[in-house]
RNA sequence: GGGCGGUUAGCUCAGCGGUAGAGCACUACGUUGACAUCGUAGUGGCCACUGGUUCGAUCCCAGUACCGCCCACCA
């Protein structure tokens, strides 16, 4: 059946990627050798939020690019395919969308309705993205799709597998090991979505921000003399101040000041060091206390400390055992909760002055004043910043004003509010500004598992390219902070830790030692008291059931054991408070054990997501179970992704993987940029300037789109996708195509599959032979350093400049003459080299070509990639084709300047050949004819008046075009190319003529740039002597 | 503030010790047995700047300028 005229993709794609998913061309090991290595590549996962966007279609075409290499290569390969849950994201999406569709709420639904709405989403999101990667081309093996949550409770069916198994043994294991901690920390505080979030989470931004002054008073009415200097101790401002001046960007934070610090050093507040002020709005005192963070020369060299809000202030705290006071509610509003501010600020001055205290005491007082509590934190900020104003308490400039009126001017004064540009946390995904928030949060002890990441870079067991992404990686590993793991979220793997209730253990028996659990005492949390055991705080296990006997073993050990109580699991704290203080009740009643109960609760939180991502390369292999293919594909070949997860998901993969198995994760890392539109700009909804990529498919075909991808595949740049370049690209596959129709209708395959390479006696023939070869051993070279876009190259110009443009033009004559047979062999192979070459790039019209030209044994995707090396280069060969198309390129360009008309075939005159361009003549001459449009060749021993002249390695010709020949075109085309000749002469005769050069340059540089100058001043003797002759005639 | 890149033809990028290449764009011509999603020929570059190393530098080194990206708590 001949070849259609043009390859129509829409309809090619969607028939060949059906056939490549039911005939499951993709499976672990298929097409391998036995015994051959094996290649993996682990997809990164996309989160299951909506749809792949051209980032991902770049990503995926280079892991595809190598998983087809390596298949046809015959080594056992898997590319495991999969997504992630992507927690914070899919909730919001989900949360999104059903408020679009006007569904309730998520409170409104509860957790476990909620979870399943999110299952929805994910399915239709899961979906799209495996379609997306099907329309790609992509060869993942489909029966092997992973999810990061599979096996989860609640989980719909479809979605068993033990990837939650083994995110909660590793959280287990980590903890038993106490590589994970819990703590009340001061953490990334997400408002809007009410969540921790790790730092790596948060964005700094600029903006333009204010800075407030204010004065906090010293107590009891004292002064001191503020002195000023300058830098050589000049006095510049002395004066008696009963004050102290603070700076603050976020003047609401007031409210939860635990002191003033200085540096030990500053003089100026030297006198006042130990000494009590007054801070506003609150009937509060606190200390000047030093602390070395404070810089002298910045403001006024006081700042004050909020340790529950601020990072610094937090480590000041810590060091000068400051009480960190929280301000704000999980929503970024000023707390409304616990006890009236009259009350908390009394025991707020007790703990002051030294009254014993905890952590949950601390965090439990509410200091916030009445009249701010419940505002939103941006509205506080306005509210204290007004009051503060009120009272005099700002710092206050002299303002000069002009009256509008009278015209006259007076001073004012205003309070000094310093405009400038501030640094502000944002949250990744949620965009509003993220409060460092004193919270209870579990941690992953970060510094403990990190040095074998740094060593396995460091040895080499894992290469990042390019080098650069290592640079990157040592310095953050180097600098690693704690791990902030929790979630305060519902979608992700929840916490394995469950909670018990803690109960005054001296309430358990009376002063004469008898049973007394009716006066037993709930005080909250395991933990928050000192119950049982300090240490046993909750207990952390795979399931219920586990920590069940954990907390009977707790409860065994009271002073009056609860021997028949049982442990009973309940929704929430609450819950459990309310079951604990029935239990009891009813004891108190029927005197009867059994009615005793001891509930737990699991912590609510879930992990973060790339707590669970980070197993991804283990997790999707079937860890902890040792599944064969845990053994055999693991440690992985090669990651593919892009460089902005370096930190969120390769260094972690690493550390994790590294602390679980002992093993890298990968051997090679390869990190690429964020593809952009064709100016450079980031895409965005905003800008209008997003590219999707099933459009690009839709319009020019997935092979364009890949083949665009592998080109602009250069190692560290931006990533530029223009779409002018993919429909070059798209172009490019039917130059493929139009040349395969062209030896298929000229028979070349004359039903025949491919077969071993031909041995042919024409020099085009082996030149060819020669050629692919070499673009063999570049592809296989550049693919095996990661250059997609110099394999992408070398494909490019050998098919469309060597094989379209010379080879096929040559063997048209041929197909005519005596070498006919030999030459449809070695099209029909060298064209099905190239499919083969060209396929991992280009596998839609590869695969449909090879199906429409020769009988096939299987299909391309399991063809087998060439092995041929030198063998099949031929030096003679490669000499007299290069100076064929030289000639005739030389033939070409002379009568295209002189205008000869296209169509005009010319009588050509030797004037002299040696044997070796005789020969070459003889052999190619019906091809030299063709191609140049030369009727003969005529010996001759002088050139006519009105011929142009032709120089070529070892011979010279010329073109009589006396009539014919525009003779000042030619002129100028001589004094071009004498031009050109004299300036590459003028530099072989400096380099030549400098003593220096001959004996510092190797030998064979010196022999060539004589050699050089040799060839170029004959040529400037020819066609000097052709200007001449022109000359003559003109 | 710290770190990492980049600066080569109009555009997008290769090259990285022997005075420059590709694709696109542009110009002229063109329907020659597959291809106008094409063919043939051509125009176009003190390789950011300044020093240094070298016989020789776009390439190595130092500095400058500009442009990116990442990290960072100056209240």
């Amino acid at each position: 059946m001949p070849m259609e005229k043009t390859f129509s993709p829409a309809e090619a794609e969607a028939r060949i990627s059906k056939a490549w998913i039911d005939r499951k061309v993709g499976a672990a090991g298929a097409h391998a050798r036995p015994g051959a290595p094996a290649f993996s590549i682990m997809i990164p996962p996309p989160n299951v939020t909506g749809s792949l966007h051209i980032g991902h279609a770049f990503n995926n075409t280079l892991q595809d690019i190598l998983i087809r290499w390596h298949r046809m290569r015959g080594h056992d390969t898997l590319w495991q395919v999969g997504t992630d849950h992507a927690g914070i994201a899919t909730q919001m999406v989900t949360e999104r969308d059903m408020a679009l569709h006007k569904e309730p709420s998520r409170t409104e639904m509860g957790r476990e309705t909620f979870l399943a709405r999110v299952w929805q989403q994910k399915a239709k999101s899961r979906g799209t993205i495996i379609s997306q990667l099907q329309r790609l081309g992509a060869s993942c093996d489909w029966d092997r799709e992973a999810f990061t949550m599979s096996g989860a409770p609640g989980a719909p069916s479809g979605e068993e597998g033990n990837f939650h198994d083994a995110v909660i043994k590793v959280f287990v294991d980590m903890y038993d090991k106490g590589l994970i901690y819990r703590g009340k920390r001061l953490v990334n505080w997400d408002p809007h979505f009410e969540t921790a979030i790790s730092d790596l989470e948060v964005e700094n931004i600029e903006v333009a921000g204010h800075m407030w002054h204010f004065k906090y008073r010293l107590a009891g009415g004292e002064t001191y003399e503020y002195i000023e200097k300058d830098e050589d101790g000049n006095v510049t401002l002395r004066e008696v101040r009963d004050y102290i001046s603070i700076a603050t960007t976020r003047p609401e934070t007031m409210l939860g000041d635990g002191a003033v610090a200085v540096h030990p050093l500053d003089t100026r507040y030297a006198p006042i060091v130990g000494k009590m002020v007054h801070l506003p709005l609150c009937d509060r005192v606190i200390p000047i206390i030093t602390d070395a963070y404070p810089d002298s020369n910045f403001g006024s060299g006081a700042v004050k400390i909020t340790g529950a809000h601020d990072f610094n202030d937090y480590a000041v705290a810590k060091r000068a055992n400051l009480p960190c006071y929280r301000l704000m509610d999980t929503r970024g509003a000023m707390r409304s909760d616990g006890a009236p501010y009259a009350d908390a600020v009394v025991r707020a001055r007790e703990i002051a002055a030294g009254s014993s205290t905890d952590e949950a005491e601390v965090d439990s007082l509410n200091l916030v004043p009445e009249k701010y509590r419940g505002m939103d934190r941006f509205d506080a900020r306005k509210a204290v910043i007004a009051d503060i104003n009120a009272i005099g308490l700002s710092v206050s400039t002299l303002v000069k004003q002009i009256d509008p009126e009278t015209g006259s001017e007076h001073l004012t004064r205003e309070p000094l509010v310093d405009v400038r540009k501030i640094m502000q946390p944002f949250g990744d995904r949620s965009k509003v500004v993220i409060e460092p928030m004193l919270t209870d949060q579990w941690f992953v002890d970060t510094v403990r598992i990190v040095q074998p990441a740094l060593d396995a870079v460091r040895s080499g067991a894992t290469r990042i390219i390019p080098e650069s992404g290592e640079k990157t990686y040592f310095h953050w590993l180097e600098n690693i902070e704690p791990w902030c793991i929790s979630r305060q979220l519902w979608w992700g793997h929840q916490i394995p830790v469950w909670y018990g209730l803690a109960i005054d253990a001296d309430d358990f028996v009376d002063d004469e030692g008898d049973n007394a659990l009716d006066q037993v005492e709930i005080l909250g949390i395991l933990g928050d008291g000192g119950y049982i055991d300090r240490e046993a705080r909750f207990h952390c296990a795979a399931d219920a059931a586990a920590v069940t006997g954990r907390f009977n073993d707790d409860l065994a050990r009271l002073p009056h054991p609860l021997n028949v109580s049982r442990v009973v699991e309940v929704a929430d704290r609450h819950a459990a408070v309310e079951a604990l203080a029935v239990s009891l009740a009813e004891y108190v009643v029927t005197q009867d054990p059994t009615h005793l109960i001891y509930p737990i609760w699991r912590d609510p939180d879930v992990l973060d997501t790339w707590f669970s991502s980070g197993l991804w390369p283990v997790g999707t292999l079937g860890w902890p179970v040792n599944t064969p293919e845990l053994q055999k594909y693991f440690p992985t070949s090669t990651l593919i992704t892009g460089a902005d997860i370096i930190f969120f998901w390769v260094a972690r993969m690493m550390m994790m993987q590294l602390a679980l198995v002992g093993q890298v994760p990968f051997n090679t890392v390869y990190l690429h940029g964020l593809v952009r539109d064709a100016k450079g700009k980031k895409m965005s909804k905003s800008l209008g300037n997003v590219i999707d990529p099933l459009e690009i498919i839709d319009e020019y075909g997935a092979d364009a789109l890949r083949f665009s991808n592998a080109a602009m595949a250069s190692l560290g740049g931006v990533l530029k996708l223009d779409t002018q370049r993919i429909a070059g690209y798209r172009n490019f596959g039917t130059k493929l195509w139009n040349a395969c129709r062209f030896a298929e209708i000229n028979g070349v395959w004359q039903g025949h599959g491919t077969g071993p390479a031909p041995k042919p006696k024409a020099t085009v023939n082996k030149w060819i032979m020669g050629e692919t070869a070499k673009v063999l051993t570049e592809v296989d070279a550049a693919l095996a350093d990661y250059r997609f876009d110099n394999a992408a190259a070398s494909l490019y110009s050998f098919v469309w400049g060597k094989v379209c443009d010379w080879y096929v033009e040559f063997a048209k004559p041929l197909f005519d003459g005596p070498e006919a047979t030999e030459t449809r062999a070695t099209m029909a192979w060298v064209l099905d080299q190239c499919m083969i070459m060209l396929h991992p790039f280009m596998p839609f019209i590869t695969e449909e070509v090879w199906a429409a030209t020769g009988t096939r044994s299987s299909m391309l995707v399991h063809a087998d990639w060439p092995t041929y090396g030198p063998e099949l280069a031929d030096a003679a060969a490669d000499t007299e084709m290069t100076w064929v198309t030289g000639l005739i390129d030389a033939i070409r360009s002379a009568r295209s300047e002189v205008h000869v008309p296209v169509g005009l075939k010319l009588d050509m005159l030797s004037l002299s050949m040696d044997p070796a361009a005789q020969a070459a003549w003889a052999r190619n001459e019906v091809l030299i004819k063709r191609l140049a449009r030369v009727e003969s060749l005529t010996p001759a021993t002088q050139t006519p008046k009105g011929a142009i002249t032709i120089a070529a390695t070892g011979a010279s010709f010329a073109l009589p075009l006396d009539g014919v020949i525009d003779i000042a075109a030619e002129r100028t085309r001589l004094q071009k190319a004498l031009e050109k000749l004299g300036k590459e002469i003028g530099g072989l005769k400096g380099r030549l003529g400098n003593p220096n050069f001959a004996t510092s340059a190797p030998e064979e540089v010196v022999d060539e740039a004589r050699a050089n100058l040799e060839a170029r001043e004959d040529e400037v003797a020819k066609l000097g002597a052709a200007l001449k002759r022109l000359a003559e005639i003109g």
